[in-house]
DNA sequence: CACTTGACCTGTCCGC
DNA sequence: TGCGGACAGGTCAAGT
């Protein structure tokens, strides 16, 4: 569920609350959720200050003193909840999902000097936090493969339709989720632009013709702006760095909405599965047709 | 190489 | 009410 928007909401979030805090411990309950060796973990983080923190697609990248940066996938149901003074053993406001920290989803918990905490918590154990040398980052595999970031200004309908290119005879929706091809995206935000687009999500890449791929580029980074507005979407697990949810998902268009109206059309819309992925769209806006575009 | 499928996990929901 | 199975979706390894 995270996606860019959402990684980008826990980014400003963590940027406005951890910079500049010193690390004083470390808890980890797993190999998997924090491979490093123990002791390297010990020697990288306690002391360290949080200087800086970034991201690329939906990767964290939190720069500490110590020249080592603590990369974190989120994946699926991770969280990056922090809590300091002034929201310690916050209750479960509406707008929150998180309750007493730690619960039995935490993973690793870093404590500050200040006794201020950040946790990370991943009820499925699909996400991940690595310490890497700051200068080695970019030589990560994950790094060097990774596509285009669709909101910067060099992102392009012309781009995006080069990227594609290395995936001309897949689903267009399995396209946009390969992140090779280009950053970011995954269910929500694909569903959800390919439906601005008028695309059906099945539409193989090499038949669709570069005005539409144009329109795909220009949604994607569309709704991504809202969504990122919106705090993200909360489907089910997502929150932000202070534990709140996002509100994008009550101004989604197509993204679990099925058997409701289209925004657009009012046909009612269909959930089906594409790319192995549930897949919302309506099939009147987002026809599925070899000769739509002639 | 291009593409698809299954595995990784746990919680939730649905049908019996 | 309990229970089995499907489902949720990001990424990578393995298979076609």
């Amino acid at each position: 569920m995270p996606e860019l928007p959402e990684v980008e909401t826990v980014r400003t979030g963590l940027e406005r609350l951890i910079i500049g805090r010193e690390i004083a411990d470390v808890f980890a309950d797993t190999v998997k959720s924090f491979p490093n060796d123990p002791e390297e973990v010990a020697q990288c983080l306690v002391d360290a200050r949080v200087e800086s923190v970034r991201r690329r697609a939906k990767v964290l990248l939190i720069d500490l003193s110590t020249r080592y940066t603590l990369v974190v996938h989120l994946k699926m149901t991770g969280q990056l909840v922090f809590r300091g003074e002034q929201n310690f053993g916050a209750g479960h406001p509406n707008d929150s999902l998180v309750g007493m920290l730690p619960d039995k989803s935490t993973r690793v918990i870093l404590t500050f000097r200040d006794k201020s905490v950040l946790y990370f918590n991943d009820q499925r154990k699909f996400g991940w936090m690595k310490l890497y040398p700051t200068a080695e980052v970019p030589n990560i595999d994950f790094m060097r493969k990774v596509g285009p970031e669709p909101l910067e200004d060099s992102f392009t309908g012309e781009l995006l339709y080069e990227r594609l290119q290395r995936r001309k005879n897949t689903c267009i929706k399995a396209a946009l989720l390969d992140q090779t091809v280009l950053a970011g995206v995954g269910n929500i935000y694909a569903d959800e632009s390919l439906w601005g687009a008028k695309i059906h999500p099945a539409t193989i890449v090499k038949n669709i013709p570069k005005s539409k791929i144009n329109n795909v580029a220009s949604e994607i980074q569309i709704v991504m702006r809202l969504a990122i507005e919106k705090g993200g979407s909360t489907d089910r697990n997502y929150v932000n760095a202070e534990g709140k949810k996002g509100s994008y998902i009550d101004f989604a268009r197509v993204f679990r909405r099925e058997n409701l109206p289209c925004p657009r059309c009012s046909t009612t819309i269909l959930k089906t599965r594409c790319a192995g992925r549930g897949t919302h769209l309506c099939p009147v806006c987002q026809p599925a047709a070899t000769t739509l575009f002639q």
